[in-house]
DNA sequence: TTCGTCATGTAATGGGTTACATGATTAC
DNA sequence: GTAATCATGTAACCCATTACATGACGAA
């Protein structure tokens, strides 16, 4: 997860450990959190393992600063941890993290994934409703205002998802129309 | 965490291991699952912190089970964990779990975890915003539809806290009108 | 000159998972 | 008798955190 997300920072710049943690607070940070106990070490690995590699320091002399950038293996490697469509990628942050990559993915990916979490959560809301009725009675208050609630949100995040399923699938079938056309076009001037 | 939802639940009834998986999976189950292998040593170490001890079978002898039970010094380890109103109260699973048990605390103590909770979530709507308000332009639109739908999840959950505490309020004044018409039937009386 | 923030790192620890191993009981 | 589920447990591992340690740089 960690991987995967430095591996996509650093696709758009290069960049060193502190203001990668910076970048990761701003556009992860409601959901995912890190310390530095785990970016360096991390971030030492994937060098290690020929992943990301130093940039040597140009103007930039002054501060002792590591700054690295991702290599062919890297962005091998992103690819590979990004497509990977299994139960984590359904999971809260692994599916928050990957949506902050999707541009990177083809359509048919995007779905793919998307859809993946829809089952995930049509999964959880089934759960959730049948514990509902099972339990209804036997359970106090507070949890059922806490299954209730969840089932709401759980609800809002499937419209969302189909949302973005429909918005992906227009994105998708549109090209295929517009060569339609190109092909009625081409027949006509035949 | 999980030491307080086991003995949050063995104070209803004591139960052994499997079963324990069982409740927990059915009423906390859509937000946090445990495997045996972080299931029994929890059960273990409690028994040796002398938290829970073994029901010795009686009806039961067939099958091997391990049947625990609270003990006086679990109901205090109990008490403590949930009322600790620290920074993991107010995260997702360490305030849902507490919701959980909440029948065992004091109105106040309710009132307060609530308020810590809406506090927490305040923090990541702002943060939300100020991302959105500070990035709108540069980040890509999966991440954009990402933080709006979290902003929007954020706010509702806001707005369940605020139910629940204005609920939690009426319980907490309404003994206090009823005692204040005690107290003037009583000068009545006089 | 000193304080805040930039910047990197390590060691100890924590809290969990997965995979493995075992065996009893029940239902078919 | 055999498959499913009940039931308990351990060892190896993973991914992360906290606390600690260090020090450079810029601004007041």
């Amino acid at each position: 997860m960690l991987e995967l997300a430095i591996l996509g920072l650093l696709k758009e710049r290069a960049m060193h450990g502190y203001q990668l943690k910076k970048r990761l607070a701003d556009t992860l940070g409601s959901f995912w959190q890190v310390s530095y106990g785990s970016l360096y070490p991390t971030l030492k690995r994937l060098q290690a393992q020929s992943a990301v590699e130093m940039v040597f320091p140009r103007e930039d002399v002054g501060r002792r600063k590591n700054v690295y950038r991702v290599t062919a293996k890297g962005e091998e490697m992103f690819a590979e941890l990004l497509e990977r469509v299994g139960q984590e990628a359904a999971e809260d942050n692994g599916f928050s993290v990957r949506l902050a990559f999707f541009r990177y993915l083809k359509p048919e990916t995007r779905i793919r994934l998307l859809e993946r979490r829809r089952t995930f959560l049509e999964g959880r809301g089934s759960t959730l409703k049948e514990s509902l009725r099972e339990y209804r009675e036997r359970i106090d208050g507070y949890t059922l205002s806490l299954m209730k609630h969840e089932l709401d949100a759980t609800e809002s995040d499937i419209r969302w998802l189909e949302d973005l399923i429909k918005s992906e699938q227009r994105q998708v079938e549109r090209p295929l129309r517009r060569s339609r056309a190109a092909r009625i076009a081409q027949r006509e001037r035949a």
